[in-house]
RNA sequence: CGGAGCGUGGCGUAGUCCGGCAGCGCACCUGAAUGGGGUUCAGGGGGUCGCGAGUUCAAAUCUCGCCGCUCCGACCA
């Protein structure tokens, strides 16, 4: 293995997956599609996790687990969500194995099921057919369920968080009396997901309406959270969906209004993934690795200790003891590499990691009544006072929290543009992508060709959109929304 | 599913044309020194050369068949 990985500039995709697998993120699996999410990796998850199932409880979802197989016949309940998913379900035909005549197993074939069984892409179907059994009156909504699973999807090409066969999610599936809470449901999640991204990630969002093409199989409207990466491509990081009554015609779910008659529920999904993990990575991560903001990061401080003896190691031990009492109290993730490596090797694996702060304590320091502190982000060093640590230490996380967050903010800014005409727009896409902010007819022609012309697809309509005058930057016709276009994920 | 390529210790590879003891780097293990930016020296372990037939005194190497993977074209959080 050699020993830094690829830059960014030589190669995005390579420095991206040198950067998955050397932090030891993840590796693949043995199906191909298949991703091991290990440990470092899933404690980053955990943290997102823990920030956003949070945010859900405090907004009063709550938590509860719906099976993994669904009957075949669920899935063509709604036209568009058949569409949409049928192209790449997992399907589950048998359920025994016997020993095969070269001492392997063979499928036997006798066991094959009367009814197909699916691997869910999504939930919708299962989740709806249990809310028929579950709702009869007003009085039983809002419902406001939400799950943590994985899900299958047979994808054709795939890449370590941002796209694998099985991955990891929350989806939220809520149920409502009235189309206005319903709809005030989906952008009120999507608010939680800005927050997620940009407070805890550090990853500025833009938010806004995804257009009929790019749509969620089933959907009325689907709302997204899009982030701009290193490489000036653009990641859906998060959708909700206001699903209007498609799911309850499809699964026939009614309620009783205080009226007495029965009306269709309206309803509402959402989701976000581990591709976040993935955003992380492309949003922050240098040549010399990843680089976490703090209130994610599985360790926001990491300790060096330098020592040649034994003497030293224990004079070592017992200066850093008040120290790490003191962070631990604060709550702040220390750890301490004992490792028999030399300081050079773990400042470059930590680095790699992307750990925040690491603090250097050596004999002089030991001496001097004195530390070393080095932030990952700007690689500034600084000679601190051991008592001043315990106060520092917080205060500079916040600032790394806020500077990543700030460089990434910035990075957007430079690479958002806007096209006079189209011929610039093909320039842009083509020379220096990023995003594009213009005027569009509406029309999913227009949408198709640009698309086909360029690779660029519209990332969302925007909230704030300024109409008045802009014309459709390929039509020339009248716009009828103003949107943002880039080559995505 | 169409086009190109590749399968050799954990990873990356040389050797294949022209058959003759399976080699190198990294990683790993042991010991010693070293330790404030990827430390050095010494010793060591680990291989059905993708699988199966065939040719041959002899096959990683030649022939045939099979399997798997990667990359590029139509889909997607």
């Amino acid at each position: 293995m050699s020993k830094g990985v690829t830059p960014q500039s030589e190669n995005y995709a390579a420095w991206y997956t040198d950067v998955v697998t050397k932090a030891r993120l993840a590796d693949y699996g043995p199906v191909k599609g298949t991703m091991v999410i290990r440990p470092y990796g899933f404690s980053l998850w955990d943290n997102i996790k823990e920030a956003l199932d949070k945010m859900l409880k405090d907004t009063g979802h709550v938590n509860a687990y719906f099976p993994l197989f669904i009957p075949k016949s669920y899935l063509s309940r709604e036209a568009d969500h058949v569409e949409g998913f049928a192209k790449e379900c997992a399907v589950v035909t048998h359920t025994r194995l016997m020993a095969g005549p070269d001492g392997g197993v063979v499928v036997d074939p006798a066991s094959k099921l009367e009814e197909e069984v699916i691997v869910r892409p999504t939930s919708e179907t299962v989740i709806w057919a249990m809310y028929k059994k579950w709702i009869q009156s007003y009085r039983d909504l809002p419902l406001l369920i939400n799950q943590w699973a994985n899900v299958v999807r047979w994808e054709m090409r795939t890449r370590l968080f941002l796209r694998t066969t099985e991955f990891l999610w929350q989806e939220g599936h809520t149920a409502h009396a009235t189309a206005a809470e319903a709809k005030q449901e989906a952008l009120s999640i999507l608010e939680l997901y800005r927050r997620l991204a940009e407070d805890y990630l550090a990853m500025p969002v833009l938010t806004g309406l995804k257009s009929e093409a790019e749509k969620f199989a089933g959907a009325e409207h689907t709302y997204c959270i899009e982030a701009m990466m290193k490489d000036k491509r653009a990641l859906q990081a998060g959708t909700t969906h206001y699903l209007g009554q498609n799911f309850a015609k499809a699964f026939n779910v009614t309620f009783q209004n205080k009226d007495n008659r029965e009306e269709l529920v309206y309803a509402t999904s959402w989701g976000v993934s581990t591709r976040l993990v993935g955003a992380v990575v492309m949003t922050h991560g240098d040549d010399k690795g990843l680089r976490l903001p703090p209130r994610i990061a599985p360790f926001q401080v990491v300790v060096i200790p330098i020592t040649r003896n034994v003497e030293q190691k224990k004079a070592v031990t017992d200066y850093l003891q008040p120290v790490l009492d003191g962070l631990d109290k604060l709550n702040v993730r220390v750890h301490v590499d004992w490792r028999d490596e030399s300081p050079g090797f773990k400042f470059n694996d930590w680095e790699m990691k992307g750990v925040p702060l690491r603090l250097e304590v050596g004999p002089r320091d030991v001496e001097n009544g004195k530390a070393v502190l080095v932030r990952r982000d700007t690689f500034v060093k600084a000679i601190v006072e051991k008592d001043a640590i315990i106060h520092l230490i917080p205060k500079l996380l916040d600032e790394i929290q806020q500077s990543l967050f700030d460089q990434a903010v910035a990075h957007r800014a430079e690479h958002t543009h806007t096209a006079a005409s189209y011929a610039e727009f093909k320039d842009i896409i083509a020379n220096q992508g990023g995003f594009i902010r213009c005027g569009w007819d509406g029309t999913t022609e227009t949408e198709m060709l640009i698309k086909n012309e360029t690779k660029a697809t519209i990332r969302l309509i925007l909230p704030d959109e300024q109409i008045a005058g802009l014309k459709c930057i390929y039509s020339g016709q009248p716009a009828r929304h103003e949107v943002i276009f880039a080559k995505a994920y």
